[in-house]
Formats: structure tokens, C-alpha cells, sequence
DNA sequence: CGCATGCTTGACTGAACTCAAAGTCCGTGG
DNA sequence: CCACGGACTTTGAGTTCAGTCAAGCATGCG
């Protein structure tokens, strides 16, 4: 029942992804301005770029936390490598998978309204984040500065991702919500640069059905079913989309 | 590809030189700015009040749309009085409802990051609205101001709200969905002072059917069932909640 | 008054969940 | 080195739950 994130997968996965050992430590000075905005793929222009503006950089082992539930706020983070999932765990004890962030997306924003993160981030893989310090954010006696801007903008961008994400999980087969968060995937991999049509899934078949509603067996079905129809190619985590028009045809 | 991530390289920050000339025509001035923190429910406390601020207020009749899909973003709306529904309509038609904003409720941020709304909000009832123009939000010239740094806490604070519901309706049985929708309405008629135990909705069947992910028979089906069991009271859209600690357990 | 819309309820069907068993991969320890 | 164990995955069989189709009723509006 417990769902604990395991080295082994992730070694795997890691592959794809391969980073030289690197000393684990957190509190690294980071200051390539310019690298953040690439990663967020922010094409806009801002004023005046900020020099003393200082990130940090931290890296975290597959299953560590990122971010706990109902930790004090100290800024937001940028996805630089690796993959996480965020959750969210209920009263009762149910916790429900929201999103698996990935390189270039933003962490710790729902931390912003009542100054403690609501919910918690967790490394599916080894991971490289930029942390955007809140000191950097709030500059409580001066004005609004680039950086909040940007941080503003991107957080816009992320909930309309996110309802879109929501919205597209809404039909009613449970095929073809496999069919479109695989077609999501598929697509994600491809704006960060690696193969759209190949990669590696970094979670496992419960938090995928735990995300989308359905129990991991259903996952494991479409998957198959897909699969025998020849509109991909698994092998446990290894995708392959053969036909991304079939994928498309499915999510309806 | 349509992808959420690659954006048309227009103005991003540049909202405000493009200011349309479209004039809606329920632009009364209005500039209470007391008044829209209160009814966001902002606990902080901001430095200078902005005498200059001008917000609009913008008054619908029930089915009347406050935002379109595609429109171009012209600024944020706080609910003052009435209830509507954001919905969002995919390419196959399909369409999804997102919310029921209500009193207190902010509309609209979906289109800070592409400069255009993302979805649809329509009204359900008569409603009362206080436009936050886009000129006030962002100020090219000058620095960040109070009004964009209240506007950024409130947007984190819908996201909250958002996950938190979604994650809400994450149960497996759809009684217990319509359950939770009951309490969680109950509750933010609680918030914006209304009665928690006695209150209209203001929404169809149908309506909290597509938000819940199920039937309108199924939703009818529920409030009967709960009715039958004398956890609540239904008269068409006229809910009493008789046992809140009985609602809560069929959340489970 | 007649019509449209919304709501309720019933019977049937099919999709997804539960339970169960077996297989795979991988790291660990004998 | 190989056997073991644990986590993950696949597949099958039975059952339950919610969707579909259909009929009937209530309400509100022109």
C-alpha cells in the first residue's frame, strides 16, 4: 500500500538522463539568470537583468522530498534535471498524485498564498533543481522586481497547464485517459528536448493510476491493449509510440 | 502541435500597451480598494493604499458570458454578488466544467500567461462583478504595485483551492464525490457568509454531473440516496444539510 | 395552455474494481 | 556466483458500480 520509490527503477531510468556523481549538496550558489529563463522557455524579454540575483542549486537522490506538506514557504524551484511527482495526502490518509513535474517546470507555487507549501515533492530520479529563495521574491521594502515577474508568469503558465491537464482527464473510458496522459508524456519529453516518440517512464503503474483515477491494473491493461494494437511498443517503462495519430484516436 | 508550453512570442509583460479600445458597456467606474480585499479575504496588509486605482464593475444577467474562450486578456474580475461556472471546451467539442466561482471568487487569471483567456465563464445567476483592468495590473514603466502584488497572492490562492478540489473528487465512489461537493459548498457559503446548513445551488444537475466526472443521474441518484437517509434535505435545488458529520463520512 | 427544460426513478448492460496468482527485474547477501 | 526477496508488472475471473436508455413528473415561461 505504501508506495515507496525504490533505487533500482530509477537507476534505470537514469540512463536517459545520466549525470556524473556530483556531491549532494544543497546550498550551491547559482546565478545564470539567463539559464532559469531558457528553462522555463520564457521568450519574452525582461527590462534589466538582474546581476545580484542569486539562486541556489540543489540536488536531490531519487525518493528524497523536495518539498513537505505544510512546510514554512522559502521560494520556488526550478526543474533543471531529473523527474518528481507532487502529492497531496487528505485527512483521511488518501493521497492522490497531482502532476510529475520535469525539467523546466515550477515547484513550491501553491506555497505562495499561505507562506507553507500544500503539498508535498518527491524525486522519482536523481534531480538537479534552482531554487528561487523567497529573500530574491519578496523584497518586502523595496518594489517588484524581474524576478517576481517572471516567477508570476510562470506560475500562470503552470495552472493553465494544470487545468488543462484536469480537464483532458475527464473522459469517461479509462483507456482513453491512458491513451492521453501518455500522449501528454509524449509531448512533454518533446518541449524539453529528448524524444517524443521514445523515453522512459519515471514512475510507476500505481502513481500513473493513482493520477488519473484508475487502479494500476487498469493502467497495466491499456497499456497492453495499446500495445497489441500496435500503437506502442511497452517494455515495463520503456515506451515507444508507433502511431501517434492511433493515440490521438483513442482519447475520445 | 498545440501545446500549452510553446508560446507566440507576443508581448508578455506588454499587456498594457496594447490596452483595447473596447469599452464594455457596463463600465462604471469603481474604486474601492478596500473593498476588493475584503472580499478576496486578504489577511495581509499592504504598504501604501493606491489612490489612483480604478477598478470597473461590470454587471450580468444569468447566461450571460463574462469571459470568452480566446478572448484577449484585458484583466482580472473579483465576484462581488452572484455565481457562475468556468468551463472549458477541447478540440472534439467535449466540454468541462472547471469551477463555480462565487462572492469572493477571482476570474480570469488563466489568461495572464498567453495575454488571452483559457476558458469560458458564463453567468448562473445575476451577477455582480469588480474588473481589475489589465492598465492597473501591469505597469510597464514603473515598478511593481500593490495591486499586482494582491492580484498574485489571490491567483495563488484559487490554484490552492483548485488542487484541493480536484484532489477532492479523486474518490472511487461517485456518492462520495457528490458528498464532498455538498460539504465543500456548504462550506464556502459558510466563507462568504451565507448559511452552511441551508442554501440554493445555483447550478444544474447536469452542471455538477461534467465538474464530478459523472452522470446527472448518478448526481440525482446521490442527493435522493442522502436524502433517504436523512443526511440532507432536497427540494430541487434547495439543499439542507441536516448532519454534517454524516456528509463527512460518505467522503470516505 | 403548450412547450422546453430540468429532475427523478427504473431496468439493463458494460466497464472498471477487487482479489488472486504468476512472472520479471534487480539488488542483496550467503 | 547464485539464490533469495522485494517491488513492480501482467493477466485472469468474478463482482460491483455507474453509465445508458427510457419513461414520467414538475416547474417555469412565452
Amino acid at each position: 500500500m505504501m508506495n515507496v520509490q525504490t533505487l533500482p527503477s530509477a537507476a534505470r531510468w537514469d540512463h536517459s538522463f545520466h549525470q556524473p556523481a556530483l556531491k549532494l549538496e544543497s546550498d550551491e550558489r547559482w546565478s545564470d539568470f539567463s539559464e532559469v529563463l531558457s528553462l522555463l522557455r520564457f521568450d519574452g524579454h525582461l527590462q534589466g537583468l538582474n546581476d545580484t540575483s542569486l539562486f541556489r542549486r540543489r540536488r536531490l537522490k531519487a525518493g528524497q522530498t523536495a518539498l513537505g506538506m505544510g512546510q514554512v514557504f522559502d521560494g520556488l524551484y526550478v526543474v533543471r534535471l531529473g523527474a518528481l511527482k507532487t502529492t497531496m495526502t487528505h485527512v483521511d490518509g488518501a493521497e492522490h498524485v497531482l502532476a510529475f513535474p520535469m525539467k523546466g517546470d515550477l515547484l513550491g507555487f501553491d506555497g505562495v498564498c499561505k507562506n507553507k507549501y500544500l503539498s508535498e515533492v518527491t524525486a522519482l530520479t536523481d534531480c538537479d533543481l534552482i531554487k528561487i529563495p523567497s529573500s530574491e521574491l519578496f523584497s518586502p521594502g523595496r518594489s517588484c522586481n524581474d524576478i517576481e515577474r517572471m516567477a508570476y508568469w510562470a506560475i500562470s503558465r503552470e495552472i493553465v497547464q494544470e487545468q488543462s491537464a484536469y480537464s483532458s482527464y475527464h473522459s469517461t473510458k479509462s483507456e482513453a485517459r491512458v491513451a492521453r496522459f501518455l500522449r501528454i508524456q509524449s509531448e512533454r519529453f518533446n518541449t524539453m528536448g529528448y524524444s517524443p516518440n521514445r523515453f522512459t517512464l519515471p514512475m510507476t503503474r500505481r502513481d500513473i493510476g493513482n493520477h488519473l483515477n484508475v487502479t494500476l491494473e487498469t493502467v497495466s491493461r491499456a497499456f497492453s491493449a495499446l500495445d497489441h494494437l500496435g500503437i506502442i511498443a511497452v517494455e515495463r517503462r520503456e515506451i515507444k509510440i508507433l502511431s501517434l495519430e492511433a493515440l490521438r484516436k483513442f482519447e475520445h
